[in-house]
DNA sequence: CGGAACATTGACCCATGTCAAGTGTCGTGG
DNA sequence: CCACGACACTTGACATGGGTCAATGTTCCG
């Protein structure tokens, strides 16, 4: 899941990188900030921005009618949120930490691509990322244990740390047990379990509850994939 | 759904029944029979070419080393696969009965969305349904119980049933019950102990383990969103 | 008609949910 | 600076939904 933010990495020396459209038209959007907490949209709002997270975390999740709630992915800097949703949102996106968003308006948005298929196409592979992320999701909550999936979620973590350029093996998580287990499908009790089972084993070490440190990332990687199954 | 597609709906009146431009292509386009079972694409295949269902259908899904498989989704006449990978199929597309495809080329399409925006939208919009269609089923898979998950499965099929000009209440499901539990993240045997208990409860019928008719569609819906919980 | 694939049903058991108690940790106000 | 309350997290005991294994029934196709 390489991002769009290849501009984060190619910052510029002289300017030299030619930036994409989309990027010239955000850098000009307005800035909003929202505390820890605090909701970007709700479901049934109107869509009439597409936001892209500048600093901090968003969760994006839908509920049920009992108050089950489904985080179905987290949005970090240089992810957009609110895209592929017509006419009102169709889930809830709310702050983990103090964010800064740049707002696009989506009609600002729409008539830059219908000028620019470049820009459509930008917005498209945006959409088809988020759509694999998903689905690597479903096979997680799906078919894997919790453990698996505890694993799975922090190895995820890593990646994502390593490709913007940090320690694959030392990071901070932004978000609360809960948020991981509505994410993962699992109780914050389930996820507490697995995390200190983890590091009895030494597989993982925590400073702090939030700042994981990934010990030994080969039997992880193994655990994530099933090993002791069946047909593993 | 109502989609932003304003170009379907702003067409010359010569030429009544207006066709997109996609429809217009897909015409023309090969037509390519898969028996049952029989793959379409398999993960790591080029993708070569998007694929509309035009009779049949198709199961997509993604496989874990050892095996477990999650269904993401099912695709009936209509429906495009192939769409949002780039370079290679990340999932395997197997037909599930005796299938017909419009076969278009990848280049070709690619080359049409960049003359034509509103093409590239389309193929956008498509791109966003299957996200939430996706999102929905991380919910019922992440939060539900087994009886809530075959529960909504069944009420969404029928809602597709409707949504074609067929009964909503007496339909053929095409799958095994092996692909249905691949879907929802159940086993084969809770999804037919659930599907036993509900005729026995009186809320839907059977004649023929395939053919499903709806009795009791206000309880159904009911158990699908949770009733029975705490917050309910 | 026969066999293979699919489906149902039962008995048992375990992973994970539920409920409950206890332990940090952080921010606020005295 | 400390005390307090609010949260977040951890841990334990217990309950249970759904998985596993196994036997049997059914359907469909060659």
């Amino acid at each position: 899941m390489q991002t769009l933010s290849l501009q984060a990495v190619a910052q510029p020396i002289v300017d030299t990188r030619p930036k994409g459209i989309l990027d010239q038209t955000l850098a000009q959007a307005s800035l909003r900030r929202v505390e820890a907490k605090e909701f970007v949209f709700v479901e049934g709002d109107p869509t009439t921005h597409v936001f892209r997270v500048e600093t901090g975390a968003i969760a994006l999740y839908k509920v049920l009618a009992d108050g089950r709630r489904q985080i179905v992915g987290f949005a970090y800097p240089g992810d957009l949120i609110g895209l592929g949703a017509e006419g009102e949102h169709v889930m809830n996106a709310q702050a983990i930490k103090p964010t800064r968003l740049r707002c696009l308006p989506m009609a600002t948005l729409y008539r830059s691509a219908a000028a620019d298929p470049a820009l459509g196409f930008k917005l498209y592979e945006a959409l088809a990322r988020e759509l694999a992320a998903t689905r690597d999701l479903m096979l997680t909550t799906g078919q894997r244990s919790a453990t698996e999936r505890v694993v799975s979620f922090l190895l995820a973590f890593s990646r994502r740390s390593e490709r913007i350029g940090q320690d694959p093996c030392d990071f901070e998580l932004p978000m609360t047990r809960a948020d991981i287990g509505d994410f993962l499908g699992l109780t914050i009790e389930t996820v507490s379990r697995v995390i200190s089972q983890l590091r009895r084993d030494g597989l993982i070490a925590l400073e702090s509850g939030h700042r994981v440190r990934l010990v030994d990332v080969p039997t992880l990687a193994r655990i994530a994939d099933g090993a002791g199954r069946s047909a593993e």
